[in-house]
DNA sequence: ATCCGCTAGCGTATCTGATACAGAGTTTTA
DNA sequence: TAAAACTCTGTATCAGATACGCTAGCGGAT
């Protein structure tokens, strides 16, 4: 029987840690999945992604290569798993705070989040957010949105809205702060001499005003997020005071 | 000396067909780095990025693996010369169009692309999109919003909102749609059973409500995405109004 | 008590893909 | 017409994922 090398069933049972129960015979196990998925995401925070090889996970943890295939399917599986170990409990609402407080305490946290495992969002998406973690991030975004009056297909609209610009900034920030020192300023600079006033008299426009070149350091990206989503929540109140979701 | 490896100005380079000046002399050059690009974006058109690796464009050229990195430094630069070729120019605002409706149009057509080209939004970004039509498409965005009374980094900050936005929600449509048939299915079987009413209520109560589970199929992402943007362009005017921007 | 069968961890092998390097042939310029 | 500058080829290297078969530890049925 080949090893079940994945597929989205046994990807769910780890996640969930659902333990597919297993005779007690044989050695006793040395190594854990935990303990396989925490190695390596000590790894990728610290080195990150591309330093997290089978081997090297495995050098870590004193084991060979090949036994960490008894804890985990595969990479990809590995991988999954860490996105979900990195991702520890979403943040828990004040008594008394706003629904719109609650959502950009939720945005703040979400980005410190990715910016505290920045190889997170190099993870080329495959399949929906099923861990644990993860759906109490997204449920804890729609609890607050759905205090702001959203319900069914628009409260998913608008939290799959807000997720994905907070992720899609994040990683903007986080590939200008990660690249080696000097390529933000290299990128400004090509920037400045491409961007043409004829082609893209807009964007050049933008380039003196936005100081470091149109692509901002870290905080001025945020900012321009926090702005996004409250320009968002606030097209949101009208939507609902008009009586529509 | 070695072959120059890349760098950003290499990459400007070549994305922008600035020919270094190569003597004339040797054997006249069979490739270019035209022809390259477009047999490796056939290839991941046809059958995704995992499909283009340096022997199987050299193959589908009837070249040699090696002749490939006489017009390419290297694959990831070749990758970013794909992304770019396989933008078209953007769409052309008609006259008489509302700014609200080059926004949108604007969407929409960004949507299309992505889908035409289901592996663009699986490579992980390491560097700001210096290509000619990236910019392009950048210009014109920023250009809508521009009519719509914004300025500097409001007008940054907004404009990246929405192209973040779009991407992720097109690279979800995506997911669901490329993966094995039955893979969106499976995870909404996933999702029904894992997230509980205990645990996650609000997520519960969409699973019935959004039809196919909560993760919807391309057509109703779509006015997700394009609800959202309403409420975001619905949001910006009301700040524009005010007077700030 | 004991022996059987299951299983963990090991060593090694295979396969794929990127990229280095050296050599041979080609064309232009001094 | 030789030297120089290139292009393309063939082969080698290196890394990384994963298959396979072996050995030995351990719990449970005899």
């Amino acid at each position: 029987m080949p090893r079940d090398t994945g597929g989205m069933a046994r990807t769910v049972e780890l996640l969930w840690g659902v333990s597919t129960p297993r005779g007690t015979r044989g050695p006793r196990q040395g190594l854990s999945v935990a303990a396989v998925t925490r190695a390596a995401l000590a790894i990728a925070d610290a080195e990150g992604l591309g330093a997290v090889s089978m081997q090297r996970v495995a050098k870590e943890l004193g084991y060979t290569t090949m036994s960490l295939y008894n804890y985990v399917p595969s990479k990809d599986q590995l991988i999954e798993l860490m996105i979900d170990a990195a991702t520890p409990p979403p943040p828990i609402p004040e008594d008394g705070e706003s629904w719109r407080d609650e959502v950009e305490r939720w945005v703040r946290a979400t980005w410190g989040l990715y910016h505290a495992h920045r190889w997170v969002l190099k993870v080329p998406t495959v399949n929906p957010p099923l861990g644990p973690n993860q759906m109490a991030w997204f449920e804890a975004l729609l609890h607050a949105l759905h205090r702001g009056g959203l319900e069914g297909a628009e409260l998913m609209a608008i939290a799959q809205h807000i997720l994905t610009s907070t992720r899609g900034q994040a990683a903007i920030s986080i590939d200008l702060a990660t690249g080696e020192d000097g390529t933000a300023a290299e990128a400004n600079e090509a920037l400045r001499r491409l961007a043409t006033p004829d082609r893209f008299p807009t964007l050049h426009g933008l380039i003196p005003a936005a100081g470091a070149g149109g692509f901002h350091p870290g905080a001025e990206i945020y900012e321009g997020l926090a702005l996004g989503v409250r320009l968002l929540l606030d097209g949101m109140e009208g939507y609902v005071r008009r009586g529509a979701g």
